[in-house]
DNA sequence: AAATCGCCTG
DNA sequence: CAGGCGATTT
């Protein structure tokens, strides 16, 4: 019924992939893989010119920034330390490189630094006042979120402990996102764990809000997050003018105290040290590039060759903020803006809607949104992209899959955010193998670039691309069975005519496929695989009744015919949400 | 060498 | 459906 006249229709859209197709095709096997590992390889050459910016080079000088900054922390607000982002979640549990892959890389960091900022600290005698000024706004927001999300906390169920020991990992993803270390290598997980534990026991305080966090919605959650990160961020900034320009005698000793401090304050963002250590900046690299993308509304986020992620995004999926944390967000965004005067940067929390999502919400709510710079920075894509990714978008609620339901549920619970979470980036769920199965009909040997345009809330890596086509190997298997099957039958049965081999609705060997394809019915078969089947069955029926079959490798020439006689998949097919639409209702 | 394919097996 | 394997193709 409705399924069908949708298909019928948008088959007309043959070229249509066509296009996608070249686009995807531009993506070199090579090149998705950089992208899994950091998804904005164009970070790197941005991130140099930054990185040369040794202001922070200094350790005396980083040492007294980081005391003022633990200076100010004390006053304003909590550091809550969340985490920058994590570039490991888009691990792909069957590749195992990417992991190596990623800690080798040795991506820059370069839009961290506060290039541009130098504008500002030459400020000048205007310092004090902006210092001030600042600090006085963010004891305003602490004051909003408090009373914004206190509330709302008692309300949710707060499951804050640790549940069961599912994976590791991912459980600190959820849990302990505000651990930036956590994002690094496993080596740090114990520093992490013991981070989420800490925070835990700070719970009452006042300023120590992340567990509180976790009973919120998952969107308020973002948005505390977020603006958290950002002004701490802003903070930071603040204080680095200020250092700049006031602090010039380097004490030296401090060098110390300022690593520890950053770790504890992830918010680090602010930290621009260059001088990390390779897995920091590896991190911060991976996390950061990513996020400038973003949205930061006007923020200048220098290098835009952001553009790329973009094109995962394409079709974005409702807003859900089902994932707090998709991504390997990072935080550093709003840190980067460096040229960006502080004022900007918080003027912009306050008052920002940047894309479109917090608009909405009052400069109060959106204060809310401390949620890790990572959606800040990519509100809209981080919705559309890796939340959604691949297994929550596409997958509508088929009928069955237990696999999903969180997704739906969207922000309801932390559950959703949980769960949703760890997938987001990659995997296939039965969502996609529904989704092929159906794509089946229509096409019998796709290429891995079609796969892709067809599948464009899936992040394409080897292993995925493997999968997929052996899916469709396998269905092809069971096709080519089934034809063979019901040629010799019909071989045995007598007929002599392959013409009267034709494979209808009613057929039994229709309700094999249809049974194998397409379970549930729910998906109208396009009269085209009609006359694909009938084609090959015939065909089937010529080898096997004309002896050819005993030719080992008879089926060959068959299979030769019928890869040629693939059609063209409709276009609904390449919505991420595509089972919704095309299935009936 | 890498990507695919088909066949077989679990 | 996923793995493994060998063959084929590019």
């Amino acid at each position: 019924m409705d399924p069908n006249s949708i298909l019928i229709s948008s088959q007309s859209g043959t070229c249509s992939h066509l296009a996608e197709l070249c686009v995807e095709g531009e993506r070199s096997p090579a090149s998705q893989e950089l992208e899994k590992d950091s998804p904005f390889p164009w970070g790197q050459a941005s991130s140099s010119s930054l990185t040369d910016t040794n202001w922070f080079g200094d350790e005396h000088i980083q040492a007294k920034r980081a005391r003022v900054e633990t200076i100010v922390q004390g006053i304003c607000l909590s550091p809550n330390p969340l985490v920058p982002g994590n570039a490991q979640a888009r691990d792909s549990p069957c590749c195992t490189e990417k992991r190596k892959r990623k800690q080798s890389l040795p991506m820059q960091q370069g839009p961290l630094k506060p290039g541009p900022a130098w504008g500002n600290r030459k400020g000048g005698p205007g310092v004090r006042e902006q210092f001030h000024r600042l600090k006085q706004q963010l004891r305003h927001l602490q004051q909003h979120i408090l009373q914004t999300a206190e509330p709302r906390a008692a309300a949710q169920d707060p499951r804050g402990s640790e549940q069961g020991q599912g994976s590791l990992r991912e459980k600190q993803r959820n849990s302990c996102e505000s651990n930036p270390w956590a994002t690094d290598s496993d080596r740090h997980q114990d520093s992490s764990a013991y981070l989420c534990g800490a925070e835990k026991h700070r719970v009452s305080e006042p300023e120590h809000r992340s567990e509180e966090l976790r009973f919120l919605s998952s969107g308020t959650q973002a948005l505390l997050e977020i603006l958290r990160k950002e002004l701490t961020r802003a903070v930071s900034q603040a204080v680095d003018s200020v250092l700049q320009k006031v602090l010039l005698n380097p004490p030296g000793h401090l060098t110390q105290q300022g690593r520890s401090f950053q770790r504890l304050v992830p918010e680090g963002g602010s930290e621009p040290s260059p001088p990390m250590g390779g897995t920091y900046k590896d991190l911060f690299t991976l996390a950061t590039l990513p996020r400038r993308t973003q949205p930061q509304v006007g923020v200048p986020v220098g290098n835009l060759p952001l553009v790329k992620p973009l094109d995962s995004l394409r079709y974005p999926i409702s807003p859900r903020i089902s994932k707090s944390y998709q991504g390997p967000a990072t935080n550093y965004p709003l840190a980067i803006p460096s040229h960006v005067q502080e004022n900007q940067i918080l003027s912009q929390l306050l008052g920002r809607g940047p894309n479109g999502h917090w608009s909405d919400n009052p400069p109060l709510d959106s204060s809310s949104q401390s949620h890790p710079s990572i959606e800040s920075a990519l509100q809209p894509w981080v919705w559309s992209q890796q939340p959604c990714p691949l297994p929550f978008t596409t997958v509508p609620h088929l009928e069955s899959r237990p696999l999903l339901p969180s997704v739906k549920t969207e922000h309801n619970s932390l559950e959703a955010i949980t769960d949703a979470t760890p997938f987001s980036s990659e995997g296939l769920n039965p969502g996609h193998l529904k989704k092929a199965k159906l794509m089946f009909f229509f096409t019998r040997y796709p290429s891995s670039s079609l796969l892709k345009a067809y599948f464009p809330d899936v992040q394409f890596n080897r292993c995925i691309t493997s999968q997929m086509i052996k899916w469709f190997s396998n269905f092809r298997e069971f096709y080519y069975i089934q034809m063979e099957k019901f040629a010799r039958q019909a071989v045995s049965d007598g007929v002599t005519n392959p013409k009267v081999l034709v494979v209808l609705r009613d057929s039994e060997l229709f309700r094999a496929l249809n049974m194998h394809y397409n379970k549930g019915n729910d998906f109208e078969v396009p009269d085209c695989f009609l006359e694909i089947a009938s084609v090959t069955l015939q065909e089937f029926f010529r080898a096997v009744s004309t002896g050819r079959d005993s030719d080992p490798s008879w089926k060959k020439p068959i299979y030769k015919i019928i890869s040629k006689l693939d059609s063209d998949i409709p276009e609904i097919f390449k919505s991420s949400r595509y089972p919704q639409e095309v299935f009936r209702s």
